[in-house]
DNA sequence: TCTGTGACCGCAC
DNA sequence: CGTGCGGCCACAG
């Protein structure tokens, strides 16, 4: 495995539960600032069932990312919600109160 | 090599 | 609040 993506995913395991992080933020914690594409690059690639939790990031507006599927982001949306994470119906979270401040 | 694409970001309107 | 634009860089073909 490329050693950028095992540092974002190490970045990934170290989100709060109950909190969420951008892909920049994760980005600059993993050591590569200003590649926040790599990091959804990264995600992306991730195999289904990897003790990853992926769901715990959002873009920096604190909004679900859309992908192609619409099946993905809602349940991304569901697993915050399980997580204690509140999402509005478009997706949108209040990261004042759930964006995880390292 | 070169090119198109993308789970992004920040700023200007 | 929203949309658009340039910048960013890894990856696939």
């Amino acid at each position: 495995m490329h050693p950028n993506y095992r540092a974002i995913y190490m970045t990934v395991q170290r989100i709060p539960p109950g909190k969420v992080a951008s892909y920049g933020q994760i980005a600059r914690l993993a050591g590569l600032p200003g590649r926040a594409r790599q990091v959804g690059y990264a995600l992306h690639a991730l195999p289904p069932g990897s003790p990853v939790p992926w769901f715990r990031v959002v873009n920096a507006r604190g909004q679900i990312s859309q992908r192609e599927t619409t099946g993905a982001a809602n349940r991304q949306r569901d697993a915050l919600e399980a997580d204690g994470v509140d999402v509005d119906d478009r997706g949108r979270i209040d990261l004042k109160q759930f964006g995880w401040r390292a």
